[in-house]
DNA sequence: TAATGGGGGTTTTTT
DNA sequence: ACCCCCATTA
């Protein structure tokens, strides 16, 4: 037996040994549910499975690298003792959108689908769509008002994902449009058309395209075959699709082990649904279900919060949660702040004090619902110089700039790749939408049968397009369609730096603020080291984005101490000894945005469980009791809020409650604490001076 | 036709 | 606070 083995639970022993067949691991927050997917995956590898021949999809890639290196550490701990030459590195693991990213580059001719296809992240399939719904003067037309891109970005996905016609989608997530269904249908058809002659795929179509290959007769017995195991984490979280996908890979060998917990499923909006956990053994027939109940991660006093939450449910929850570890001194607090400014000074004093008593800044996060709750938190970090990293904001890609330059990547690898043009020539001066769609009209990307066009095809007709734009911007152009240029024996790296330097003059002239903005174009070159090709890298910073702007640039702080501040979303599968929660108000959490049905409601809870279930020892909870309507405003409008409906007594009665008083005589913390006359009286002794 | 400035509507979570 | 749309100006 080897010692990792030894530390396990008897349920844990159990899942991770299981033989063959499906296996279900319904594991509650904390009760090691990656160590059992870990150690299974360890299991497999010691008893011979080839690393090439497991397919790990997990939920996101910081969970992938996290489970790859521990699975690592275990083996390496057993070669110790029985040499063996398997690496845990060469499994196959990421998210179902990467993994699906690779099978479709490497199917693609099997597929029919471009070699170099370019990725869409949703930011720019709104643009597509955008596209399409201004080339169609809908809004113009319908004389009303109509659905945004954004919308019909959302609407077309979900009914993509969930199998559901546009219309009962529509109904459900904007009736207002209902009307103009019709013209939404249109639009979605029309979207479809743009991306098949743009030789574009956007995430639905990963997934769309992977499972087409998977149910296809003579890839799909391939594909299957190449994989002995699949393992997923957090199934609680997958779609229809992805659900799919799994039925179609195990049709014949049914050697699949998922983990998840139905009691933190938190991602409807994506068409994720917890029914499909809860369905595991009908659709793969014969699956042994193991449940994981000890909690290894937390004080029982913070999972009685937990406990309390989960109660409430209509419906409860399935499991109730025990802590194996001793217990913790400290109970969980709730702590009462007079307002958002309050609230942003007291945690950051907290987090201090944590840090004082010896919790590294590292072993603290403090959660949010949305990603701008930690806005006023954060200029107070900067103010007390504690130095933290937000996980959960996309600010990366949606920079500009950074667009611009994977639009260039797009490009070389997809000439077809209507948005990537559009794009690259607005950032020429005198050239705006008009002109721009003028010239790619000119570029005639639109073939009768529906297929994207070579490269040479497109760039035999640059010549009549450049012909459209103003003199002064043609030099410009042709210098960077000449960059798009593939040159024999030219490397990938090499090609890049190519593009870079057609691409900084453009930037330098659209952008007032341009020379910060090149150092990332520097960072993307650099990112384009180890691709295979340059369309690669917009995949990969599409699929992957970097969270933090730190992230791209490498990690210099390595050595430093510093807090996470992470959406609850982004924490999921995550832990820390201290945490502390955010904004616990009624609007906030529940965000009133979910309030519209009894399921979003429920959604909600799950978030607040997810973000209680994450801290090992300590746990503070936060209640801003005003918030001011334009944030830092002088004019001092503010609201009441209502502490959160999930703070019902009992829930309350697990807590420590605390108060805090502002210091500021201007925020008086009380409702009925008036101090009028005492204002007056020092508005007006300045007078008399 | 492009650039610019003001006003109105919207405002979650992520692959 | 931000994004989008529109009217105005160059």
């Amino acid at each position: 037996m080897f010692d990792w083995l030894e530390q396990l639970n008897e349920e844990q022993r159990a899942a991770v040994t299981h033989d063959d067949g499906p296996l279900r691991i319904l594991a509650g927050a904390g009760t090691g549910k990656t160590t059992a997917l870990t150690a299974r995956v360890a299991w497999l590898l010691s008893n011979g499975t080839p690393p090439e021949r497991l397919l790990l999809l997990t939920f996101t890639r910081r969970a992938a690298r996290q489970m790859l290196h521990r699975t690592g550490m275990m083996l390496a701990a057993q070669q110790r003792a029985n040499p063996l030459r398997q690496a845990a590195g060469h499994v196959v693991g990421g998210t179902f959108h990467a993994v699906a990213h690779r099978i479709l580059r490497r199917y693609a001719e099997a597929l029919g689908i471009p070699e170099g296809f370019s990725v869409l992240d949703p930011a720019d399939a709104a643009d597509v769509i955008d596209f399409v719904r201004e080339e169609g003067c809908y809004a113009q037309t319908s004389g009303r008002r109509f659905p945004r891109k954004g919308l019909l970005l959302e609407i077309y996905s979900r009914a993509v994902n969930t199998g559901q016609p546009v219309s009962s989608v529509t109904a459900a997530v904007a009736p207002w449009a209902n009307e103009l269904v019709d013209q939404i249908i249109e639009i979605c058809r029309e979207y479809v058309t743009s991306k098949r002659v743009g030789g574009m795929l956007d995430f639905d179509d990963l997934l769309l395209l992977w499972r087409a290959a998977v149910l296809d007769d003579r890839l799909g017995p391939r594909l299957a075959g190449s994989v002995d195991h699949v393992l997923v984490d957090e199934y609680q979280d997958v779609n229809g699709v992805q659900v799919d996908i799994l039925k179609a890979l195990r049709k014949s060998d049914d050697r699949i082990s998922i983990v998840g917990d139905d009691a933190q499923a938190v991602y409807s909006f994506r068409a994720a649904e917890p029914r499909h956990i809860l369905d595991f053994d009908q659709d793969f027939p014969g699956a042994r279900t193991i449940v994981l109940t000890t909690n290894y991660r937390s004080s029982q006093q913070i999972l009685d919060v937990a406990n309390a939450i989960g109660a409430e449910a209509p419906e409860g929850f399935s499991a109730v949660l025990h802590a194996a570890n001793e217990q913790s001194r400290e109970r969980p607090r709730l702590v009462r702040c007079a307002d958002e400014d309050s609230q942003a000074s007291t945690v950051c004093q907290q987090v201090l004090a944590h840090r004082e008593k010896g919790t590294a800044l590292k072993e603290q996060a403090v959660l949010v619902r949305a990603a701008h709750h930690s806005h006023l938190l954060e200029l107070e970090l900067s103010r007390c110089r504690v130095p933290y990293v937000k996980y959960g904001g996309l600010k990366f890609i949606e920079a500009a700039h950074v667009k611009d330059m994977l639009c260039a990547f797009r490009l070389v690898d997809n000439a077809s790749d209507v948005l990537a043009w559009f794009r690259l020539l607005q950032l020429l001066e005198g050239v705006g939408p008009t002109i721009a769609r003028r010239a790619v009209a000119a570029l005639g990307l639109n073939t009768p049968d529906g297929d994207p066009m070579t490269r040479g095809q497109v760039l035999e007709r640059w010549p009549s397009a450049a012909e459209l734009l103003p003199v002064s911007a043609r030099s410009h152009a042709g210098v960077l369609v000449a960059a798009l240029e593939v040159r024999d024996g030219e490397g990938v790296p090499a090609h890049a730096e190519r593009v870079r330097l057609a691409l900084t003059p453009m930037i330098e002239s659209a952008y007032p603020d341009a020379r910060p903005r090149l150092v990332d174009l520097d960072a993307l070159v650099v990112k384009a080291a180890g691709a295979a090709r340059l369309s690669d890298v917009a995949a990969d910073v599409a699929l992957e984005p970097p969270r933090s702007t730190s992230d791209l640039a490498g990690d210099p702080t390595i050595d430093e101490d510093w807090l996470t501040i992470s959406t609850v979303h982004s924490a999921k599968g995550l832990e820390w000894d201290v945490v502390h929660v955010l904004n616990a108000t009624d609007g906030m959490m529940p965000s009133d945005m979910a309030l519209g049905s009894p399921q979003g409601l429920e959604e909600e809870r799950r978030v607040v469980y997810v973000a209680l279930t994450r801290a090992r020892k300590a746990l503070h909870v936060y209640v801003p009791l005003r918030y001011h309507h334009r944030p830092r405003g002088r004019g001092d409008s503010h609201g009441w809020t209502q502490p959160s409906r999930f703070l019902s007594d009992d829930v309350r009665s697990k807590f420590d409650e605390a108060t805090v008083e502002h210091e500021s005589a201007l925020h008086t913390a009380h409702p009925h604490v008036s101090d009028g006359y005492g204002r007056v009286d020092t508005d007006l002794e300045a007078l008399w001076s």
